[in-house]
RNA sequence: GUGAGUAUAGCGUAGCUGGUUAACGCGCCAGUUUGUGGCACUGGAGACCCUGGGUUCGAAUCCCAGUACUCACCCCA
């Protein structure tokens, strides 16, 4: 028979057993810390009508997405979970008590081309907090401090976020007439580590933007200093743009809690020119980055938004959130390798039965599981050195025979399969986990 | 969407100045060791060399097309 070939798409990651324990690992410490705030889970669909998911789109995002058509309806995958949140609270409004604070962590779609840490297929792990009506502003302090409890959960120490507002930007940009231009001029300065200062001004050439509007920029993206020095020097720019002015203030105000929310001051820093690929971000933006691996690019970010739900409902919707993107982190993480995938099995213990009569085997076997030790019973008729092969292969650190003779001693021999000792113990679950670690 | 590269056992690779049994390592199976894995040795299975066409006496090897994958740009997590 002709067989077709096995493959897996471009763009969507598949992990072995022991990258996908690794993996889950992750998802669960996220998930956990998400939970420690007081984050409520939601499971939205990954397909929903192409009306509702394009609600708002435009341009790339309409173009990246993944659409088709069953029967008559007009169906697409999810894009990212904030729309899909849109909806939700929008539909579910008066269901939901606010602030709404929600995590979300699932698989999201985007249909362009993949490459090296990008993916078609992608988790996504967000957490959100919607205001109805309106949302205090100290809502956007507490998200460094969730992100600091995160990275250092995920393992990492050294690491800095970056806080800045988009309307320090966008308001310095009203004052040079750029308003329009805006987004593109944004997306320049959000290159300045990858792209250095002169491609940053030739860039920024090609926008027409004119020479002493670009030194302008330039200066300001240029400011140094610790996060209060920098704060001090942007209120004494003296620009007067009204917009600009608020951008400070609030910038001020979220560095000041931050300090409150426990943050140490080595993990956290205003900086100008992070400006966010997206352009819904209103306000407060975050990038988080492992300071010995800056090449990764930021690892967890995120923003204030005025208006969540627009297109769906005429309340008004703020909040604020950040998101990790698991997927690539992973990816990155792995190639890199400051993370190992060790463990190829989840079993403690494998119980070799060499009986006909499995009865005792499964016996102790749901004992063990039911003391919360991961227990699998080996089903197959081999050789028992094709057994002790395969708990060798899995890392499965311990083994008990069962045989005739144990089962009439009603005791088992523990094996520790990497020192090699064996012990006799009692056939009861209780006896055998006090000898395993 | 634009540009470049790659495609050979389950995996990673060699072979690519065309020459008849396509090689190596890992993995797999069996044995040395019939109630004990790892180590070692011995043996074995496993490949329409991506697909289609062309050049040639002869193609894994050269040419063309298709497909897939990878990388970069764009954009992004």
């Amino acid at each position: 028979m002709e067989k077709v070939q096995p493959r897996t798409l471009s763009g969507f990651m598949e992990l072995l057993p022991n990258e996908q324990i690794l993996f889950n690992q992750m998802k669960e410490t996220i998930q956990k810390t998400y939970e420690r705030y007081g984050f409520l889970p939601l499971d939205t669909p990954i397909i929903e009508s192409a009306e509702v998911l394009l609600a708002k789109a435009g341009g790339e995002t309409e173009k990246q997405m993944y659409r088709f058509k069953k029967g008559d309806a007009d169906l697409a995958l999810r894009f990212d979970l904030t729309v899909p949140l849109a909806k939700y609270v929008a539909k579910n409004y008066g269901n939901l008590s606010f602030p709404f604070r929600r995590y979300q962590i699932g698989k999201v779609y985007r249909g362009e081309r993949a490459q090296k840490g990008r993916y078609r297929e992608f988790y996504q792990c967000d957490i959100d907090v919607i205001g109805d009506g309106e949302l205090d502003l100290i809502n956007d302090a507490e998200m460094p401090s969730i992100i600091y409890s995160l990275i250092k959960e995920l393992g990492f120490d050294d690491f800095t976020i970056k806080i800045n507002n988009r309307k320090i930007l966008n308001g310095l940009f009203e004052g040079l007439n750029q308003k329009e231009n805006s987004t593109e001029i944004l997306r320049v300065i959000d290159k300045l580590e990858k792209i250095g200062k002169d491609a940053v001004v030739e860039e920024l050439k090609k926008l027409d933007v004119k020479e002493e509007q670009i030194k302008a920029i330039m200066d300001f993206i240029e400011i140094e200093g610790t996060s209060n020095e920098k704060l001090e020097k942007l209120e004494n720019l003296g620009i007067n743009n009204e917009t600009y002015q608020k951008g400070v203030e609030e910038l001020k105000s979220v560095i000041n809690n931050v300090r409150l929310f426990g943050v140490p001051e080595e993990n956290f820093q205003v900086d100008l020119t992070i400006a966010r690929g997206l352009d819904y971000y209103t306000g407060t933006v975050y990038e988080t980055f492992l300071n010995n691996y800056r090449e990764l690019g930021s690892v967890c970010s995120g923003g204030r938004y005025e208006n969540l739900a627009e297109y769906y409902t005429d309340k008004k919707l703020p909040g604020v959130g950040i998101s990790i993107g698991l997927t690539r982190l992973f990816y990155k993480l792995n190639e890199l390798n400051i993370i190992k995938a060790e463990k190829k099995s989840i079993s403690d213990i494998l119980i070799i039965p060499i009986t006909e009569d499995l009865k005792e085997p499964i016996k102790l076997a749901t004992e063990l599981r039911k003391i919360g030790i991961n227990t699998e019973v080996y089903l197959n008729n081999k050789k028992l050195k094709a057994k002790f092969k395969y708990a060798d292969k899995l890392e499965i650190p311990y083994v008990i025979v069962i045989g005739d003779d144990e089962i009439k001693a009603k005791k088992i021999k523990l094996k520790n399969m990497k020192s090699g000792e064996e012990k006799e113990v009692n056939m009861d679950a209780e006896e055998i986990v006090k000898y395993i670690q």
